[in-house]
DNA sequence: TTCATTAATGCCAAAATGGCACCAATTGGT
DNA sequence: ACCAATTGGTGCCATTTTGGCATTAATGAA
């Protein structure tokens, strides 16, 4: 191991907060990282590091050391990035990041099919419900709901994402069809909740085309679709539901739409987010590939909502 | 080694221009080469040379390689310098570049009592005539007759370095004493000549103190002053000395100042280039000891010649 | 046409790396 | 205040990588 790399491994050390975490994000021994740290130390003939039994910190020359290695990272990425340029088959290691409903239902079909064109691509999915930071976790590509609040990275909207009122007959035997979004409010709902997007309303537009937006009677929140359905199935609470999240449950009864009639704003649209403009051709390849499964302009998912195109409009 | 001592490698053969002279600049053999190229290709996807059996040349994707491969070095060296100044004693290597006099004379005294104080600090004393790239070279200091022409170098003056006409007594005896600086020109001279310098006259200020030039006869050029003081010691040549050439050759009469009433014009005086500002704690210290050592206003080598406070003023 | 030189490669010894087990000290929780 | 879990350090050893040597093949200069 070079200076170089030792230097990129105090970053990560000093980035994830402690050796142990960066051993794990490395999937290498603790031992490994207190060898290299010394190691550089003594190549570099300076301390970096003062170190407890159980923590560290920088010292100032760590600091600035530190500051190179962001450098050094940079640069060393550009050149790969570059030298990847110039490849014409798809190869190396594509590293994505979605929602579990995403990545589960729509990009792995996707991987499957692509692995089968191209063997020679590896790939990782990392699901999250959390907003992972892809450049420092080392991420090609993420998919996500909304665009993302670093501007930095590039964002290309792949998909709408319409809305939709849904509930199970047993709910609506209990609390009755609602006919006005005022009984409706009045009902407990599940809505959808992360660190970076928050339901808690319904936006429409009214007989007079104005935005208006009703509270709603939120008592159950999650971050995951697949837990709100489930919600919704159990007729304990109605759910405001993205499109993407529906499977067959509107086919085959389970949830049946309420308020049909209401002009329902559109939800974020599902978005591919990547550091840079310059995408590898496995990279370049996939994306390609999701936006042809997804559909052009109507989202795959919209098939399985019958008459989904004069619902809500 | 890691893709970015390969890369730095690459540039190296690039600079070279073989496999071969890269692998004798790194003193590794030549099979490492050749394994660590094919290595970085296979690690980045992508040919970088094409190779004979007797040369290479650069496709397109390695003249970007070799590009950033540049970035990275300077970034590299650099961070190593940045983590030097945090140095307290003196340690690595230091590398030198000298003409052999210098090196010889002046230089390895410095370096032995250096050494001894700092006895972790490694030398390596390059000795050659030619005028090298300290830069590309990777030379922390070099100790030169007259400025650099490389204005991106820093030069710092160090010592005057005066000049004086010697011959041999065997050499009066057979031409006579010259009285006057045209019959000197009459006679054969042995001159200093190198791919920096060259020496084919005496330049001097007359009684109305205008800098003039005289021409001289010289028939034997040499760019090391041992072998011009040999000439001169033979008896068939004069010779137009710098005093840092000069040891005991005066004082025990082996040589005899010529025309010493001649106002001579200094030569090039004695400097010390580095390549950056910064230097490291081993650099700066021996910077200063060669100073210390070579004399503050009178350098030490005019302690060997009688009375030269008097000559040529 | 010949020969010297240069890049490539197999084989093997040496060096470096990484993992495991264990130790010691710190810090957080009770 | 005490205890236990966690984290950084290190010795030992197996594995991997590196580097050198000998040999081969091809190129280019004389």
């Amino acid at each position: 191991m070079d200076t170089t790399s030792r230097l990129l491994l105090l970053l990560e050390v000093v980035e994830r907060g402690s050796f142990t975490k960066a051993a794990l994000s490395r999937n290498i021994d603790r031992s490994v990282i207190s060898k290299q740290m010394s190691r550089l130390e003594e190549d570099l003939g300076v301390r970096l590091l003062n170190r407890t039994t159980r923590s560290f910190s920088l010292t100032a020359a760590g600091a600035e050391m530190v500051k190179k290695a962001q450098q050094l990272r940079e640069l060393l990425s550009e050149t790969i990035r570059l030298a990847e340029n110039y490849h014409q088959e798809p190869k190396g290691v594509l590293r994505i990041t979605a929602s579990t409903t995403i990545g589960h239902r729509y990009l792995q079909p996707v991987i499957n099919d692509f692995q089968k064109r191209f063997p020679q691509v590896e790939v990782e999915l990392h699901l999250d419900e959390l907003v992972v930071d892809i450049v420092s976790e080392g991420f090609d590509l993420a998919f996500r709901i909304g665009e993302p609040k670093d501007s930095s990275l590039i964002a290309r909207k792949i998909a709408r994402n319409r809305l939709l009122l849904l509930a199970s007959p047993e709910f609506i035997d209990t609390y009755g069809m609602p006919e006005t979004i005022e009984e409706l409010a009045q009902l407990p709902s599940a809505s959808y909740s992360s660190q970076s997007i928050r339901v808690g309303s319904i936006r429409y537009y009214n007989d007079s085309n104005e935005e208006c937006e009703q509270i709603t009677n939120s008592t159950f929140r999650a971050n995951n679709g697949e837990v709100l359905l489930m919600k919704a199935l159990s007729g304990t609470a109605y759910v405001l539901a993205p499109a993407f999240m529906i499977e067959n449950e509107v086919k085959d009864g389970l949830l049946v739409p309420l308020l049909t009639d209401l002009k329902l704003m559109n939800f974020s649209d599902m978005y591919a987010v990547y550091p840079h403009r310059d995408l590898p051709v496995r990279t370049r390849l996939f994306f390609d590939a999701v936006k042809d499964y997804l559909g052009q302009k109507v989202p795959i998912w919209e098939n399985n909502i019958p008459n989904f195109e004069n619902l809500y409009q």
